[in-house]
DNA sequence: TTGGGCGATGTAAGCCCTTGCATGGCGATG
DNA sequence: CATCGCCATGCAAGGGCTTACATCGCCCAA
C-alpha cells in the first residue's frame, strides 16, 4: 500500500531534533565515535563514552529512526498480525509478547485482520513495507504465496497458537487437536454419548478446525466414529454462544454435552441454559477452551482447556528475535495445554 | 546496469528489495518521476504512470520506509501507550483505534506502561525516537516535563479516557468524576447511607482518583459530606476485588453498598459475597464501572457505568490524525458514560 | 632506538527516498 | 514565424546514521 504523502512545512517555533552531528560537535569527536559509543560501548575509551553520554543527555538526543534503519538495514521492529485485540486471548498474549520484545530493545507494530485472509495479507505487506524485521502470525492457514513473499524478502515469520507437525515452518504453540481430544475423551469417559459442538468459523482458522477434529478423534477412539456430531459454527461472542446453544438443544435428540470451541461461546451457552431452565451439569454438560478468568466466575465454573497465553507470547518473542538475528535454525516450541475440570462437566443424566 | 561497489555482501539466497532506482531503470525514467507517479499521480503523464505502476507490480516494489521517513519527515505512524493490553477496556479501545488509523493509512506502534510513570516516560521516548508522528496517552496524570518534551519536538499528543475541563490539552474521553457521581447519587437515592469503595490505585491514575471523587461529590450533595467512606485501593484483578470486599465487610459497620472502580473488581466482590453467604443485593449492593460483557453474565447482573470504549478509540484516531496533519486547532471530544442499572443494586436491607 | 602491534578515533561512502529548481518540447498566441 | 507559457521530466542535493577502512598514538619488545 502506498499512501499519499502530506507535505508539512516545518512548523514555526519548533526546534529541529538534535542529531549525531550535534552531539559529536559538542563532545569534539567525530560522528563515528558517537555512534560507536552508543552502539558498541566497549569499542570506545571510557572517558570518551562518558562525555558522549553526558552530551546526549544534555542535548536530549535520540537517534533518528529512519536514518538508522536505512544505514543499518534493521529496524528493531517486529510486526504482529492478530485476528482481533478484542479477544482477550490475543490481547493477553500480545501484552506479554510486547513486554518481552521491549526487554530486547524491539518495538511492536500491530495490526488486526478481523479473521479475514485478504486483510491479513494486506496487513502483512504493510508491515513489511514499514520495515518490520520479523512477523508474528496466528495459525498456519494462509496462502503459500505469502510465505514465498516473506522468504524472498528475507523476513522471518513465526506462527503462533498452533503446532502442526506436518508443517515445516517454525511455530510456537500447542496442539489444539490433541488438547480438544483429551477433553472430549474425558467427556466420553464420563458416559456421554450424544455430543454437540459450538465452534468458531473453521474456514481460515486452523485452530478452530483442529478442535473440531479433536472431538472426532476422541469419538473414533471410543469406537463411536459414526456417532452424529452436530457442529454449529458461529462468530465470537457471548450472544452467539447463547443462540447456538439454543439451536443445539432444540434438535430431536439434544446432546448431553456441549463442547464449545472457546470460553466465550461456552459462557453464552451457560447463560442460555440457565434462561431455558436447563440444569448444568445436571441435564447437560458444557465445556470451553482457553481458560479465561471468565471460566472461573461462572456458576457452575467452566470445565475448559487451559492455554498458556502469556507464556506463548513470551516464547514467541524470544524465538522470533532469535530468528531475526539469524541465530541458528529456528525450531518450534511446543507448549502444553491442559484440562481444567470444573463444575460444568459431570456424567450425563441417568434417564 | 553496473553494480555499485557492494558494501556488504547481500545475504546469500536472498534478493535485495527492489528500489526506486530499479523501477526507474525498468521504466526508463528518473527516480523523481517514479516517486511522483506514486505519490502525486496527477503530476505525471498518464502513459508514464501506467508504465510505472506496471513496473512496480512486476518488481514487487514497495518503498523503503526508513528512506521515506527520512526524506519526507513523516512516518505515518502513530504510537499508543496504554497501561496494559490485558485489561479488556484498553484492548477494545485499541482495537478500534487501530482500525480507524488503518483506514487513514496510518500504522500503530504500541507499548504498555504497566501503570508505571517512569515506564510510560521511557516508552514515550522510545516511540518518539521511532518516529511516531503523534501519540495517544491515557489520562492526564503525568509530569509536565513530558509534554514540554513533546511540544519541543512538535509531536502532538492526545489524551484519552479522561476529560478534565481544568486541563488545556486536547483529550477524548468522558468525565469519570461526574459519571461516578451519577452512579453514587442513584445508590444514595435508594437509601444507602453506609457506602464502601474498592478502587484501583489512585496514584498516577487520574481516572481512578476521579471516580473516588465522584462518590464524595455525591455524598456531599446529599448533605453527607462527613459520612465515612472507607476506600480500599488494590491492583486490578478478580481476586484482588474479592480480598478487598472481604476486608470491607469485616469492618465494624460494614457498608450496605460497595462501589467498585471497575467491573473486574466488582466481579471479584460479587464472587466473595457469594462465598461468604452474603446476599446481593439483599444484604449488600455492589456496582462496577466500564460495562464489560462480564457485567451481564454475573448473577445478579452488575449495575455499572457504560463506557463507550470503541467509540473512544475511533474518535481518538480521527482527532489525533487531524492533529498530526496540523488541521486547525485540536479540540477535545466529550463522550458520555451512562448508567446501566441491573440486579446487583437495590435498596439497603430494612433492618 | 626502532619497529610492530594494537586500541582509539577519524574519514567518507553509502542506505533510498523526496523535492526545489532547471530543462526541454510543444501548442497557442501575436 | 518568433515568443511565451506550461506541462512532463530530469538533476541533484540533502536527510542522519552505520561501518569498512585508514590513520594515529602509544607501549612494549627486540
Amino acid at each position: 500500500m502506498i499512501d499519499p504523502p502530506a507535505t508539512r512545512p516545518p512548523p514555526a517555533g519548533r526546534l529541529p531534533n538534535p542529531t549525531l552531528q550535534d552531539v559529536a560537535a559538542l563532545v569534539g569527536v567525530s560522528t563515528a565515535t558517537v555512534s560507536r559509543a552508543l552502539n558498541f560501548p566497549d569499542r570506545v575509551a571510557e572517558a570518551t563514552r562518558t562525555r558522549v553520554i553526558a552530551a546526549v543527555h544534555d542535548l536530549g538526543y535520540s537517534p533518528n529512526f529512519g536514518a538508522r534503519a536505512m544505514a543499518s538495514r534493521r529496524t528493531h521492529t517486529i510486526g504482529a498480525i492478530i485476528p482481533t485485540m478484542e479477544n482477550a486471548i490475543f490481547a493477553r498474549a500480545l501484552q506479554s509478547f510486547q513486554s518481552a520484545l521491549r526487554l530486547q530493545g524491539f518495538t511492536l507494530l500491530v495490526a488486526a485482520s478481523s479473521y479475514r485472509p485478504e486483510e491479513e495479507e494486506e496487513q502483512i505487506r504493510t508491515l513489511v513495507a514499514r520495515g518490520a524485521d520479523g512477523l508474528l502470525l496466528i495459525g498456519h492457514d494462509r496462502d503459500e504465496r505469502i510465505h514465498r513473499f516473506l522468504d524472498r524478502r528475507g523476513i522471518p515469520a513465526l506462527v503462533c497458537w498452533a503446532l502442526d507437525r506436518s508443517v515445516a515452518r517454525p511455530s510456537v504453540g500447542f496442539d489444539n487437536r490433541a488438547a480438544m481430544q483429551a477433553l472430549a475423551r474425558e467427556v466420553l469417559r464420563l458416559g456421554h454419548r450424544r455430543l454437540g459442538m459450538i465452534s468458531a468459523a473453521t474456514a481460515g482458522n486452523d485452530r478452530a478446525a483442529a478442535r473440531v477434529h479433536g472431538v472426532r478423534d476422541a469419538l473414533a477412539e471410543a469406537g463411536l466414529a459414526d456417532a452424529p456430531l452436530p457442529v454449529i459454527e458461529t462468530p465470537y461472542g457471548i450472544d452467539n454462544g447463547s443462540a447456538a446453544f439454543e439451536a443445539l438443544m432444540s434438535r430431536a435428540a439434544p446432546p448431553t454435552a456441549v463442547l464449545c470451541g472457546n470460553d466465550v461461546l461456552a459462557v453464552g451457552a451457560l447463560r442460555r441454559a440457565r434462561q431455558m431452565g436447563i440444569a448444568v451439569p445436571g441435564r447437560v454438560s458444557i465445556t470451553g477452551f482457553d481458560d479465561l478468568e471468565l471460566a472461573q466466575i461462572t456458576d457452575p465454573a467452566l470445565t475448559t482447556v487451559h492455554v498458556p497465553h502469556r507464556k506463548m507470547g513470551t516464547e514467541a518473542a524470544l524465538t522470533l528475535i532469535r530468528m531475526v538475528q539469524g541465530e541458528a535454525f529456528a525450531t518450534s516450541v511446543e507448549l502444553t495445554a491442559d484440562l481444567r475440570l470444573r463444575g460444568s462437566l459431570a456424567p450425563p443424566p441417568a434417564d
